[in-house]
RNA sequence: GCCGAGGUGGCGGAAUUGGUAGACGCACUGGCUUCAGGUGCCAGCGUUCGCAAGGACAUGGGGGUUCGAGUCCCCCCUUCGGCACCA
């Protein structure tokens, strides 16, 4: 009646009644919803079908919230600066503002054939100076707090992209953006101590309704730990009589006399056999820098300044390389102190102590960290073994109210070379495999124990010692043959047997065991009673690694025998009493490098005057704007293009006057997206960035939908800003975004990226042009899990189109009454169950009463509901497809069922949804209506279909009521001839009923 | 190495608290229709044995718990993502 389904004949023409009657600029309501997008950088080579992805997801949102009653906000802006639209203007010679007009104009056209929601008229761009003009507001407000700083430390330069980046812009040590290997260089630039908020960021995480995925890449990124700082006293004969008198040099009066190391594991300060610092540590820089006179502390000095110059030379890259083979120099002459024993240590310079993480210096305990083993190895180091594993025996652990004995024991591993098999004992009262094993006498030699004990237990008395494991293990089980709990402190010891003479054995031995010789896989294969087995048979094979876990202390004077974890707390307590350590937490977060020596950017908004130093631009002189230029070429010499153009750069300075000159830095990409969430709710006030009034109303983001890989950038840099747009009181919230969901990239076919390089770019306005806006929402919306990574299929897009010519074509099946239906099958009346509900009920139709399919379409209503709030709209879509296709079965459908169905569907797929909506007669917008309600009494299954099985099997199913009874079901089932056929005469041992489920019977 | 998320037909993927594995869609096969040429209709479609009825086997691999396991437990393999010489 309505003719065929021709969706340019539609699409448009919605999307022009949408945007001129303000279908969804109902801002007035009461309920506000807020979903937002990640803005897009407006590339030149438009968008690809991957992009719309994620904002047909928060469209979708957006529509079903405003027929829920909500306000909904769903704006959209460009994050227009940043380097490609230079390095366009720089190889075309046009300007970046007129490619980023051009760029935008054709992302806009391409957003609006897809028929979003957008309000333009909140439309931001970061690059119109009304919208930096308030970036630049926040920067002087972070300046004004001391939280934006001049820095001269070295930086990371990436000599492609001619700029600074900050440590959040490398990946795996290159360049982010263009792969380049990155250098240090030391520079003047703008820092934001986003440190200082390290800890709330980190706590915030905690509330978020975010992947855990991003949450823990922010964690990792963060990285808090908890540690101490630990002053090892220098010994040097310079220093310990120096001769301050006659140096009035303020460095030296100020110069360390101990180095400061960090340390998480402080319970291991016993077993620390050097000390290690990195070759940027202030003791060597010092050195450098100092006169000869100084310089002479170190006795080696010649070779400490080769290698810290050969440090220089190698990039980030090549320095922290993976498996890269450590080196390091001993610094002569020098000692340092371990406070907690007096010991005298070693200094050395590494590269593999970084010098801006904790106090770049480290304390080295080889024996329980695998990068100071590996040093200690090469250079021929002590490593002393100061953490025992502590293991419980699984198979005899300690129990609960017997006494507990601690003692020094020894196993015995005897090997007899001849065979190479092990001596073992098979104990005669307990279900025990065992080496020879036995206590320590104290002060006894622990080899003469171990050869004692087999003698006595064995009889063989011809033992040669091969060698001692000096890791003693803990271990805590029962004993059962002396009914307590023993802890046991265990060093293995390794004999091979000279001959096999054997001395005689006493009965009391012989009654408790018997001799057994097993080869290693024997010993492997069978169940030894032996915690410890995984360590020996480890030995035994020449492993030889630090143990870096956990463990119980050791040779640790009064410490030892703590836990780990208590020795850590009093040993932290003795460094501080005795004011050499203290606690404190370090994080691998870095500050924020700030400042861009390129062109396209935000101005930062700071004069420098000769007599004033750095002088904030008045707050109502922004913004500062970015001037035209000549030449958008980087300067390559660490200075933006900005500095040459003279008539910007020379002012005056707003405090004396006097000559001053402009900033020619820049702000990179991130500042303008680090708050442009919040200039949406109130685009044009011209008096503060966001209004207290609207934000309170608006914020936080109820859900914010983009891509995983702004993980550690953007979305710690909002975080960051909002957090001190709240701390100064600007804003009304501590968070930004309440609920985050990362969508999942669409691939192209071949599984790759989709790129121009490779070819494999699909454009959505072809698709639009061949299915129809709507097919291609619902197959965006359909293909999968909206976070995973999916590859593109075409021939998707013609199933949601052939679904949408289906829900076309139902409205010529339309009743306006409820007549029966006129088609014969309607697959219901195959049920010939007795079931009483009105769902189940053919007839029922007749009566006006509700049907199977009403049924349907209440349980599709909350299905919907359910699945898009939980972003699982794969699945919605399915619901409404099954839902469809029990339309066409049915023949007909109520006008009311298909206005339901269309609600339904409306958020997917608007412009058919609206159409068929006009079409029913309804004279305002479908999405001026309000979203269904489900009717419970129809949700309520009244008849349940009964599977029964023999032996988990599934053998038969039968219908009942759904308020059947065990009794019912039991003598249904049992009255089944299939199930009889299975049963085959067997009696049945269990019978288990499920109500409303199954019947499973066992035999 | 550490952390996080996964592994189900030819493909994308479904499966409340453990309770008929494979919904929905694509592709494919057969038939119908149509001016054949990516948008029509009907049926079939995990593997395997069988003419069929029906049976056996199937959710990365191996064990375990259970009347019953894709789902819970242990071990292993593997894919993707984050961090990584951060002490």
């Amino acid at each position: 009646m309505e003719g065929r389904y021709i969706p340019e004949n539609i699409e448009g023409k919605w999307q022009k009644k949408w945007e001129e009657q303000g279908t969804f600029r109902q801002y007035g309501r009461e309920r506000k919803f807020y979903a937002l997008d990640m803005f897009p950088y407006p590339s030149g080579a438009g968008l690809h079908v991957g992009h719309p992805k994620g904002y047909i997801a928060t469209d979708v949102i957006a529509r079903m919230k405003q027929l829920q009653g909500y306000a909904v906000l769903h704006p959209m802006g460009w994050d227009a600066f940043g380097l490609p639209a230079e390095q366009y203007a720089i190889k075309n010679k046009t300007h970046p503002s007129k490619t980023t007009r051009e760029n935008v104009a054709t992302f806009k056209g391409q957003l609006g054939r897809l028929g979003f929601t957008y309000d333009w008229d909140r439309e931001i761009n970061t690059t119109d100076p009304e919208y930096y003009k308030w970036t630049q507001w926040i920067f002087l407000q972070m300046l004004k707090k001391g939280l934006a700083y001049e820095s001269y430390e070295p930086i990371i330069w990436c000599p492609s992209c001619q700029t600074g980046l900050a440590n959040e812009d490398l990946e795996n040590g290159a360049c982010e953006r263009c792969g380049t290997i990155v250098e240090k260089k030391p520079m003047r630039q703008w820092v934001l101590r986003i440190t200082d908020y390290a800890d709330r960021l980190l706590e915030g995480l905690g509330s978020l309704d975010w992947p855990e995925s991003i949450k823990e890449s922010q964690r990792n990124w963060i990285g808090r730990s908890e540690g101490t700082v630990i002053r090892f006293q220098i010994i040097n004969p310079k220093l310990q009589f120096p001769n301050k008198s006659q140096n009035t040099d303020s460095k030296s009066q100020t110069k360390e006399e101990f180095i400061e190391v960090f340390t998480t594991r402080v319970d291991t300060l016993y077993g620390c056999t050097y000390v290690v610092v990195a070759p940027e540590h202030p003791l060597i820089r010092e050195q450098l820098t100092d006169n000869s006179e100084q310089i002479a502390e170190i006795k080696n000095w010649e070779e400490v300044r080769a290698y810290i110059e050969e440090t220089k030379k190698k990039t980030e890259m090549e320095r922290t390389a993976e498996g890269r083979e450590k080196t390091g120099v001993r610094l002569e002459g020098i000692m340092a102190v371990n406070p907690i024993n007096g010991e005298e240590v070693p200094v050395f310079v590494a590269d593999y102590v970084l010098g801006d993480y904790g106090t770049g210096a480290v304390m080295a305990v080889p024996a329980h960290d695998t990068r100071d083993f590996a040093f200690a190895k090469k250079y021929d180091l002590p490593i002393k073994n100061v953490i025992m594993p502590h293991l419980t025996d699984k198979k005899n652990p300690p129990r609960e109210g017997k006494k507990s004995v601690e003692r020094n024991t020894i196993h015995a591993l005897v090997r007899n070379p001849k065979d190479g098999k092990f001596l073992c004992l098979e104990w005669k009262n307990h279900p025990w495999t065992t080496f020879i094993v036995g206590g320590v006498e104290d002060g006894e030699d622990i080899v003469e124990a171990a050869k004692r004990e087999v003698l006595e237990e064995t009889g063989f008395s011809n033992l040669r010692h091969i060698g001692t494991l000096d890791r003693k293990v803990r271990s805590e089980y029962f004993a059962a043959h002396k009914d307590e709990n023993r802890v046991a402190n265990t060093t293995a010891v390794l004999f091979e047997l000279e001959d096999e003479s054997r001395e005689s054995v006493t009965e009391e031995e012989v009654a408790k065991h018997s001799v057994l010789w097993l080869s290693l896989d024997e010993i492997r294969n069978r169940e030894m009673t032996c915690a410890e087995l995984d360590i020996w048979l480890g030995w035994l094979e020449g492993k030889d690694d630090a143990f870096v876990d956990d463990g119980a202390l050791t040779d640790s004077s009064e410490f030892s025998g703590l836990s780990s974890e208590a020795a850590r707390e009093k040993i932290n307590a003795k460094l501080e009493a005795d004011g050499n350590g203290k606690k404190v937490v370090k994080y691998k977060l870095r500050e924020w490098v700030f400042s861009r020596q390129r062109y396209w950017g935000e101005p930062i908004p700071v004069v420098h005057c000769e007599k004033c130093g750095v002088v904030p631009v008045p707050e109502n002189e922004l913004p500062v704007f970015l001037p035209d230029v000549e030449s958008y070429e980087p300067t390559g010499t660490g200075e933006s293009p900005l500095a040459a153009i003279e008539s910007w750069v020379n002012t005056t300075c707003p405090t004396c006057g006097g000559p001053a000159k402009r900033e020619t830095n820049t702000m990179p990409q991130w500042a303008g997206s680090s708050w442009y969430y919040l200039r949406y709710i109130d685009p044009l006030n011209q008096d503060v960035l966001v209004g207290k009034e609207l934000e309170k109303e608006w914020m936080p983001v109820d859900v914010y939908v983009g891509g995983a890989e702004h993980a550690t950038r953007h979305l710690i840099y909002a975080r960051f800003w909002h957090k001190f747009l709240f701390d100064i009181g600007a804003i009304s919230t501590d968070e930004p975004f309440r609920k985050l969901c990362n969508v999942g990239l669409i691939l192209a076919s071949d599984g790759r990226k989709m790129s121009k390089r490779w070819g494999n770019v699909v454009n959505p306005d072809d698709m639009v042009r061949d299915f129809g806006a709507d097919a291609m929402r619902l197959y965006e919306m359909f293909m999968g899990p909206f976070n995973q990574n999916i590859s593109w299929n075409t021939d998707g897009v013609v199933g949601t189109r052939r679904f949408l010519e289906k829900v076309w074509k139902l409205q010529n099946r339309l009743t306006t009454d409820n007549l029966p239906p006129t088609t014969e099958e309607s697959g219901l009346t195959t049920d010939n169950s007795s079931a009483t509900s009105p769902c189940a009920d053919p007839l029922a139709k007749t009566s006006g009463q509700p049907t199977k399919i009403d049924c349907l379409l209440h349980r599709t209503i909350v299905k919907v509901m359910e699945d898009i709030e939980a972003m699982r709209f794969n699945t919605a879509v399915s619901t409404l497809m099954i839902l469809v296709n029990a339309f066409e079965k049915e023949g007909t459908i109520t006008k009311e069922s298909y206005g339901i169905f269309l609600l339904l569907l409306s958020p997917f797929a608007p412009h058919i949804a609206e159409e068929l909506w006009a079409g029913l007669g309804n004279p305002e917008s479908i999405f001026l209506s309000t979203w269904p309600v489900a009717d419970l009494a129809l949700l309520v299954e009244d008849t349940v279909k009964i599977v029964v099985s023999v032996n988990g099997k599934v053998r038969d199913t039968f219908e009942v009521p759904a308020d059947a009874t065990e009794d019912d079901l039991k003598a249904k089932a049992f009255a089944s001839d299939k199930i009889a056929k299975f049963l085959d005469g067997r009696e049945p041992k269990r019978v288990i009923v499920v109500p409303g489920k199954l019947v499973n019977v066992v035999v």
